[in-house]
DNA sequence: ACCACCGTTCGGGCGCGACCGAAATGTCAT
DNA sequence: ATGACATTTCGGTCGCGCCCGAACGGTGGT
C-alpha cells in the first residue's frame, strides 16, 4: 500500500498523472514540462510509474505516450484530492484554483465542475436518474430521455465490468456528479454536437455560442 | 495532492493507518510497535499525520489515542488497497495475506471477507437490498426485513450526511460489500449479540459456536 | 514527595532518492 | 549516410527526511 502511496507522494509525479487525468495520453517530453523538470528525470519518474502499475504507455513512431493504466487509478487520484481539498480551502475563502476550472472540466472522461453538477439536478429533477443514498440508478424513463440524446445504455453489464452510472465526489462543487458509462457517454455526445469544447492545454471545458443555448434549455445551465 | 500522498508513502505511517482501519482508538505506544520505530519517530508520524488531517487524537491521561480523522480518510486507504492488492497477487497464486483475515475481518466500521460477501448476498437474494451497477439502495422489504434485527434505518439523511448504505471494494474477495451507516449498524448488532467477536490485536473476527448456527441460517454462511 | 510511565522535543548521523549533464539508443527525415 | 529530434541510461552531487538516544513536561500510583 505505502509503495503505491509513495508514487503519487511527490510533487513531479503527481503533476505528471495530475495531467493524466483528461484521459488522453501525454507524450514524456511534454509532461516533463508539466511537471518542470529535465527530461532524463522525467523519464526515471515515469519509468517508476510503469513498474508500479499507475500508468501504460503506447510506443508510436519516436513518441512514447504515457495514460493512465485504469479508470481506477483516476477514482483513487480523485478520492485523493477530495481528502487534500478541505485542507487547502480551511483557511482559503477565495478560491486558489482557476474559475474556468470551477466552471466545466473534464474528470478524467467525464463532467465536472458547475455544469457537471447542472446535468446532473437536471436528470434527478425530471426522474431520469434517482439517487438513494449516494448511489445513482437510471430508470426507465431515463433510458428513454436520454435516447434522444442518441445515448444508448443497453450494454451487457455487470461486476466485472465497467460501472453504467456511478457517482463521483466533485471536489470543487462537494457534491457528487454521474460518471461511469453514462458520464462517459454524455461528455462524448455534448463534444461532437459542438456544444462544448476542450481547451487546449487544460482539464477546462469551454462552452461554445450553440451549446449555450442548448445547455440552457436542456439542463437548466447559466455560466457563473 | 501530492502531500497526503507522501503521508501514506512511508511504511511506518502506512502500517499505523492501516492498524487504525478498524475504527478503533490506538495509544501511541501501540502505534510504535505496530510501525517497528522508537516511540521518538512514531510521535514525528503521527505529529505529521495529525498537521495531514489524516488522524485526529484524545488525550486520555497519560496516553493519546489516535483514530482516523474520518471516514472518507478509510475510505481513501481501502481504494489504495483495491490497487495495490492486484500487483500484489498477479504472481503470487497463494494467499500472503492470512487466513482469518480473508475469512472475517472489519473493514473500517463494517464487515469484510468471506463472511461480509455472504451478508452482502443474502440481502441482495431475498430483495433487502437491490443492487443496480456499482449503487447499492435498501427496500421497504429490506426495512422491515432489517427490522427483525432491531435495526432501524429511518434516521434524517442527505448528501451532506452519511450515506445509508454505499458499496465498498472488498479486496480480499474483489467484489463489493455493503458498509455506510447498514454496514456499521450491522456489525455492532452481530457483535452484541454475541455472534462474533473481535480477535484482540487484529482486524480479524471470529465466529462464535452460537453465532456459527446463527450465521448459517440466516444468512447460508459457512466457515472456509 | 517520590518514583514509574507515557509521550514529545532536541540534536546529530546517515541513507535513499530526486536532480542534472552528458552520452547512448532508436526513429524519422533528407 | 547524415543530421535532427525524442527518449532512455549512466555517473555523480546534494538535500530532505527517517531514525535513534537522551533529555524534558505531564499524569497516575503509592
Amino acid at each position: 500500500m505505502a509503495a503505491v502511496a509513495r508514487l503519487i507522494g511527490d510533487p513531479a509525479r503527481a503533476n505528471m498523472l495530475d495531467a493524466m487525468l483528461d484521459a488522453r495520453a501525454h507524450s514524456a517530453g511534454e509532461l516533463a514540462t508539466i511537471a518542470g523538470v529535465s527530461a532524463a528525470t522525467a523519464s526515471g519518474h515515469l519509468r517508476q510509474l510503469l513498474d508500479g502499475g499507475l500508468v501504460a504507455v503506447a510506443a508510436q513512431g519516436r513518441h512514447r505516450y504515457y495514460r493512465l493504466a485504469s479508470p481506477e487509478v483516476a477514482r483513487l487520484l480523485e478520492g485523493l484530492m477530495a481528502v487534500t481539498a478541505p485542507l487547502v480551502t480551511r483557511h482559503r475563502a477565495t478560491p486558489r484554483v482557476p474559475n474556468a476550472l470551477r466552471e466545466a472540466r473534464t474528470c478524467y472522461d467525464h463532467l465536472a465542475g458547475r455544469l457537471g453538477i447542472a446535468i446532473t439536478d437536471t436528470l434527478v429533477a425530471n426522474g431520469a436518474v434517482r439517487i438513494d443514498d449516494n448511489n445513482i440508478a437510471v430508470t426507465d424513463h431515463g433510458r428513454v430521455w436520454l435516447g434522444e440524446l442518441a445515448i444508448d445504455l443497453d450494454a451487457p453489464r455487470g461486476w466485472a465490468r465497467r460501472p453504467l452510472c456511478r457517482p463521483c465526489l466533485d471536489w470543487s462543487e462537494r457534491r457528487p456528479h454521474l460518471a461511469g458509462v453514462l458520464g462517459a457517454a454524455l461528455l462524448e455526445r455534448l463534444l461532437d454536437r459542438g456544444w462544448i469544447a476542450r481547451v487546449d492545454g487544460s482539464r477546462a471545458i469551454r462552452v461554445t455560442p450553440p451549446g449555450a443555448a442548448e445547455l440552457r434549455r436542456r439542463f437548466g445551465y447559466e455560466p457563473g
